[in-house]
DNA sequence: GGTAATTCGGACAATTTAGTCTGATATGGG
DNA sequence: CCCATATCAGACTAAATTGTCCGAATTACC
């Protein structure tokens, strides 16, 4: 339903929106917190960065942080960058076209489940998130 | 959000729905109708066969018929064989526990769309598709 | 019985996704 | 200045998914 890397992208957010604060994170203390491997992490922080959800510092004392506040950034914005761009919206079927004009016969279902989830992305903060979480208060080990 | 050879199981499926009838219908020619690959469909098909959703003639003029009605075969029937097993209702964020008594951050909202999606694919028939479908009365080729 | 047309079924190849490794670059502190 | 510790970035490997190929088994028709 979520690619993993898509999944990654969530929880490297989540754990940086709950660290959130004047200072960085350093990625290899998120791979702990959150078990992603911490080379992968990197990447999916680097895009992450290239897409303005993220800055860095560099060197000794570097690390990452959000750029907005944890409430201004939805679940769509962090997963956005990790979906294969064409796919968005196509036919349950496969048809190469399917609109609300020339519905393929599983047209109204499915487009209700895609809004919906789209819908639940775009509206859903990390501050949603880590608001609604009982993990908040927990250490990451 | 559905694999490519979960869309073709239900692709097939419907062609099938289709020219249901008391013959069977030959793979190259569902090949044909709805632009899978032949000899992945074959698969698909075989597949479909041993999970009891299709049978097969073999021979010079063999082919592929529904076991039961259109009407009683549901799309998450379909598309189950294809699913990778495990990961059926993981959490969003990836947390190896994620229920009602210990939900993550995300799990109502997930849960719901979920929820949405499973009861489409079981609540809806391949004659509920076919019924709703404008390509019903149209030649495949 | 032979031949053509079909499914059966696994081996193989290509593509996409996931994950690893290595080196370059930057920064703070001795 | 030099070193330890970060990020940065791309090349490389591994695994899963998707797609192809080919030979064997089966059946209808001549």
């Amino acid at each position: 339903m979520v690619s993993k890397t898509e999944e990654y992208a969530l929880r490297a957010a989540v754990c940086l929106a709950r660290l959130h604060g004047p200072g960085v994170v350093r990625s290899a203390e998120m791979a702990r917190a959150t078990g992603i491997p911490a080379n992968y992490l990197s990447k999916i922080l680097h895009q992450l960065g290239r897409e303005g959800i993220v800055s860095s510092e560099r060197g000794r004392s570097g690390g990452f942080r959000l750029v907005r506040d944890p409430a201004d950034v939805t679940l769509a914005e962090v997963v956005a960058p990790f979906e294969p761009q064409v796919e968005r919206n196509r036919c349950l079927l496969g048809r190469p076209e399917c609109s609300d004009g020339n519905p393929c016969g599983a047209h109204l279902g499915w487009k209700k489940i895609r809004g919906a989830t789209i819908d639940f992305l775009e509206n859903t903060t990390l501050y949603d998130v880590i608001r609604a979480d009982p993990d908040r208060n927990r250490d990451g080990s």
